[in-house]
RNA sequence: GGGCGAUUAACUCAGUUGGUUCAGAGUGCCUCCCUUACAAGGAGGAAGUCGGGGGUUCGAGUCCCUCAUUGCCCA
């Protein structure tokens, strides 16, 4: 059989992938065994994959892989959510680009086109997810609009208002002028901008004098309805009682006192409009002042306004402000730099605007979120996210729901004789509802709300909703499946969804959502920036994938991630993953290569096995342990280390015949078990190329997706630091054939003074690995050869033809030199009388060791430089 | 402005209750080697005042204070 020199991942990827898929090895149902679940956090619907999914969708892969081994009932759910303003950008763009308006169509017409491009577009990036090797149950896909997710929401928003936590109210709201609808605060990012300062002089009623006001936003002067004072400001107490008039609509407003005016900033007189700033609200609120809207939706001056009705609010800025100049009211402007709102989605600059919307009481439900959170029965990895999420969680506000949008699920409100309303899953039970309050409404009477509910109302039940548990509460899934175990996703959302799971979770299943959060990283571009399409800084994934197979980019990915910390992320990552693949591959392509005789086993062979055993043992002890701190990049470089460093570059080397020579039976089929061995704990890592190697180590039914993790049996920690002292001296023999130019092939000699005797001896090992002729033990030093101890054992090659005395001399003096700076110290230690008293006895013991070792080491090195000069 | 982090080798990061040779790993870099699994490889090597300063302690990368730089969240 001829195998590849390299490996060839896109030629096994979809084969495997596709048998998988045939034998249903990701399809799960509820059965005897422990459930291990875990829901996908569900990707935009128009979105495609980017590295922040590669990252994310890896790691979950990696532990739900990593479940099915250890014999877990593993069950991944996959999924998309609707994403309202994301998608209904999207689909207005489009049907703006086919020439037609939204404001043209009905709502039905809307929802039609908006269903068609979810259709074309919404698979896409589950898709995408298959190439990545994603184990999900395909079968269990869901939709946040789904038939049976709708109803969920629905279900909740109208049992939430039962319960009295969910009201409608004016509040003041983030106006995206652009998507006409409110956003949450989470929604709108603030940046720092350059503005100007207008100072605006207001005439006093029935007085010469003036008042002057700072402001960023002139127009809004224009819903002024009072200025502002400290009443602690000397400066302006003899105004009180008085009114100003605003200019250029020569209204008048009261001057009020309030605390609240910082008497250090700007003029110390501050202009209040209540239905445009939200502090202003607030004291609008406390002082009964009179609210003026002159804001339309579009971010148009409304009649209210009475000038520059129609106009631009930034047009109107330019505008009025040139007014105000003309007549004489604009004292000066400043260059001021500011932060602003934008929206997340358009870009747009927020209004603070006062509207009728949804909100949901969050006091009672945020309790047990922050409570178990903080008492670890949900834990975070990493923790540090515990303080942001305690200090978010006790300065929460309520939720506001409502969207002004079409693509969501419709807020189920129905309005009769103007405001009042009843709250129904149809309008035939809100007409039931409705006329119990008012017997003579008819069906034509009721209005459902235009607004649908904010995306974030349909995933905070996900846990949930994926397994039916709203509709059917104590459903066979719902009760295996529920709570999942762990929950993989971005800081970003550890507000918007994560606590909001948490909170949905208590209120209907009484319990957690997930055990454990594993946080990732943002994944940003070589020079720290967020990978993003619009800076189109970050690589296609499939592209990668193409180029470096899917194992390779896995790894590439994972290597480099703790939780919760930034990825820079850097091609040769993934280059060192496919590198990683090729090794293993020609590891195989080694052990493969050899015949198999009967024939008797070599002493090496024999003590590597044992060796390797034990450190196999040790390793998987340690992967464990990484795993269950969900520390996956810990846990994959131990691997590597496993595989690369202890398999190939020792292990193999010691085991491997001579060329063309073959190969015992007993040697080669132990190390058949410890490849399966290292290819199952690389599985959730490398799916790919693990289940194809398997496959071409034995022709087999069975695959290694689902073969058992191995087990952590018991290892002799004494046998395996000696075999590190072993490898050291090799190491020393090939420093010295380095130094020596002496080829590997030429056998050399080695005689040791063993002054102490390790319990296990690896000779045969120094023997293979050195290339050694003769191994030889004595009392007596070598004179001309170079020489190096390990331990306090002294090891020499005898080279009389190369033997510099001079340079080994030098070589000694420096070792002397060092030992007895080592020894100063650690005498100087055990000098201080308080270190004796208060150190633990096992460090005073083992201080005195080194002692001991260091004045040995040096009465040898002394002898060597006297017989030597 | 308020809160929470971070700062360890050129890069990305480990470093557990302060205590074994504790200053580490991977990558990169340098030297030598196309040796018969792998040059996408092998063998070896150099590299850090643990951000600065102060303190507690027998002992500090680890604890405290302070300054600097920087990130995130909130206003």
């Amino acid at each position: 059989m001829s195998i590849p020199k390299t490996y060839q991942p896109n030629q096994v990827e979809d084969k495997w992938y596709d048998h998988w898929l045939k034998k249903e090895y990701f399809f799960s149902k509820p059965d005897d065994r422990d459930a291990f679940t875990i829901v996908i956090p569900p990707p935009n619907v128009t979105g495609v994959l980017h590295m922040g999914h590669m990252l994310n969708n890896t790691l979950q892969d990696v532990l739900i892989r990593k479940a099915r081994m250890q014999g877990f009932n593993a069950c991944w759910v996959p999924g998309t959510d609707h994403a309202s303003i994301a998608t209904e950008a999207k689909v207005v763009q489009k049907l703006s680009n086919e020439g037609i308006e939204k404001k043209d169509i009905t709502r039905e017409e809307f929802l039609s086109h908006a269903w068609q491009w979810k259709e074309k577009h919404g698979g896409i990036i589950l898709e995408q997810l298959k190439k990545l090797g994603a184990s999900c149950d395909w079968n269990r896909t869901k939709f946040t609009m789904d038939d049976d997710m709708n109803e969920s929401v629905i279900d909740v928003f109208i049992d939430l208002y039962n319960k009295g936590l969910i009201y409608r109210g004016v509040r003041m709201v983030n106006w995206d002028p652009s998507a006409q609808t409110a956003l949450s605060d989470e929604e709108v990012i603030h940046k720092e901008v350059d503005s100007k300062l207008y100072h605006i002089s207001y005439d006093i009623e029935n007085s010469n004098e003036k008042i002057t006001i700072a402001t960023t936003r002139p127009e809004t002067i224009l819903g002024d309805s009072a200025i502002c004072i400290n009443p602690n400001d000397k400066r302006f107490t003899h105004l009180k009682g008085k009114r100003a008039i605003v200019p250029l609509i020569n209204r008048s407003i009261p001057i009020i006192f309030d605390e609240y005016v910082d008497m250090e900033f700007g003029t110390g007189a501050l202009k209040i409009t209540p239905a445009h700033d939200i502090n202003d609200y607030e004291i609008g609120d406390k002082h009964n002042l009179e609210t003026i809207d002159i804001l339309n939706d579009d971010g148009t001056l409304s009649e209210h306004a009475i000038l520059y009705v129609g106009k631009d609010r930034f047009e109107v800025r330019k505008i009025i402000a040139q007014d105000l100049k003309k007549e004489n009211h604009l004292v000066k402007v400043e260059e001021y730099k500011n932060k602003v709102g934008f929206s997340e989605r358009t870009d747009a600059v927020i209004e603070p605007k006062l509207s009728m919307q949804w909100f949901l009481k969050m006091e009672e439900l945020s309790k047990p979120a922050l409570k178990h959170v903080m008492n670890d029965d949900i834990k975070f990895h990493p923790p540090k996210f515990k303080n942001t999420y305690r200090h978010w969680m006790e300065n929460i506000k309520d939720w506001c729901l409502s969207r002004q949008l079409w693509w969501g699920q419709r807020i189920p409100a129905f309005y009769y004789d103007g405001n009042k309303f009843v709250i129904a899953k149809t309008k035939e039970e809100a007409l039931l509802l409705a006329k119990k309050i008012k017997s003579d409404v008819s069906l034509e009477d009721l209005r459902q709300d235009e607004d649908v509910l904010d995306t974030w109302f349909s995933s905070w039940l996900w846990p949930i909703s994926v397994f039916d548990g709203i509709n059917n509460p104590k459903n066979k899934e719902i009760k295996y499946y529920y709570p999942t175990n762990d929950l993989v996703t971005a800081p970003e959302i550890l507000f918007f969804w994560v606590a909001r799971m948490i909170m949905s979770g208590y209120e209907y299943e009484k319990e957690l959502p997930f055990k454990n959060v594993y946080l990732t990283g943002i994944v940003r571009d070589k020079i720290g920036r967020k990978m993003s399409k619009s800076l189109g800084n970050s690589p296609d994934p499939l592209q990668l994938i193409e180029k470096y197979g899917a194992d390779g980019v896995r790894v590439g990915m994972l290597l480099c991630s703790p939780a919760g910390n930034d990825l820079p992320f850097d091609e040769t990552l993934c280059e060192q993953g496919r590198n990683f693949s090729n090794k293993i591959w020609n590891a195989f392509r080694l052990i493969k290569g050899w015949n198999v005789e009967e024939i008797s086993q070599e002493q090496a062979s024999s003590d590597a096995i044992i060796w390797f055993e034990n450190k196999l043992n040790l390793t998987v002890s340690e992967i464990n342990q990484s795993f269950s701190k969900y520390r996956i990049s810990e846990a994959l470089m131990s691997t590597y280390r496993l595989i690369w460093d202890d398999f190939c570059s020792i292990y193999l080397e010691i085991i491997k015949p001579d060329y063309q020579k073959p190969i015992d039976k007993k040697t080669y089929n132990q190390t058949i078990i410890f490849l399966e061995d290292i290819l199952k704990l690389l599985h959730p890592f490398m799916p790919f190329l693990t289940e194809e190697i398997w496959h071409l180590i034995d022709n087999r039914e069975n695959d290694i997706i689902v073969a058992s993790w191995p087990e952590s049996n018991t290892f002799n920690k004494e046998l395996i630091s000696d075999f590190e002292r072993t490898m050291e001296v090799v190491s020393r023999i090939r420093n010295i054939r380095k130094e020596k130019n002496i080829a590997k092939k030429e056998a050399i000699e080695l005689h040791i003074i063993e002054h102490e005797k390790p319990k296990n001896n690896h000779d045969s090992i120094i023997l293979k690995l050195g290339n050694l002729s003769t191994l030889n033990y004595g009392e007596k030093k070598i004179e001309q050869a170079f020489s190096f101890m390990v331990k306090s054992n002294e090891y020499f090659v005898p080279l009389t033809d190369s033997f510099d005395k001079e340079t080994e001399l030098a070589k000694l003096n420096k070792d002397l030199d060092y030992t007895k700076g080592f020894l100063k110290i650690v005498e100087s230690k055990l000098s201080n009388k308080k270190f004796v008293e208060n150190a633990p006895k096992n460090l005073v013991e083992n201080e005195q060791n080194k002692l001991k070792d260091a004045k040995e080491k040096i009465r040898i090195l002394t002898e060597k430089i006297t017989s030597l000069s």
